[in-house]
DNA sequence: CAGCAGTGCTTCGGAATTCGAAGCACTCAT
DNA sequence: ATGAGTGCTTCGAATTCCGAAGCACTGCTG
């Protein structure tokens, strides 16, 4: 439960999926957050390596440890499931609620 | 990303996850997810409702549909890995015992 | 050395979200 | 009528998030 806890705050998720595409600097890494604020970032940046699911290169740039692209790959049946997910909200903006499509 | 957002909300992964085990009545599953306020469950039950994860059975309990079902089955692989997180954990408690040798 | 730009990180006031307790209308069993 | 449980709502306060500004440091240019 705890993990859900953990990736239960803003932009901790999206951060790990970024994170997991390539090593990315403080600043490029904000600007693929949508321009998430600099200050939450810095909280997220610094639970996960709390967390040991992050850590800082040599070079300065912020990426994924073993465990945290563990957990970056688990991610990936939720992010293909959105992906039916956006489907079906597409197919079905909001019109559920009448009619049975059954009768 | 839509995706992402959404499960980036307090107490929403938490819910689709308890919800995926059995219908649950609106105080039950409060209790469930360590008794999170009544005003926040109410918030993410409507969300998860527009989303259409979730909906309202006859006898009032709340469920997920088949979309909901879809999406707990993709956090199976999270669940596993926060398991072997813990695990992690408990192994390397934190770094500060590393270095900490006094006392 | 001086100027410009970019980086990681911090501070701070205001906005948004979450919390937690109380309460309402209703149902079921006594 | 009474006691207990349910779904849901309201509201003040605590916590989190946002967003802009700034600091110390580095690389490039002249």
């Amino acid at each position: 439960m705890a993990a859900l806890d953990l990736f239960g705050r803003r932009w901790t998720l999206r951060i790990i999926w970024e994170l997991g595409n390539e090593p990315l600097g403080f600043r490029l890494l904000q600007r693929r957050c949508d321009g998430m604020s600099s200050s939450v970032l810095q909280q997220r940046l610094t639970e996960l390596q709390e967390a040991r699911l992050a850590e800082v290169l040599r070079d300065g740039n912020y990426t994924l440890t073993p465990l945290g692209h563990d957990a970056r790959e688990s991610l990936g049946p939720v992010i293909e499931w959105s992906r039916r997910w956006a489907a079906e909200l597409a197919d079905a903006p909001s019109t559920a609620a009448e009619g049975a499509g059954d009768g």
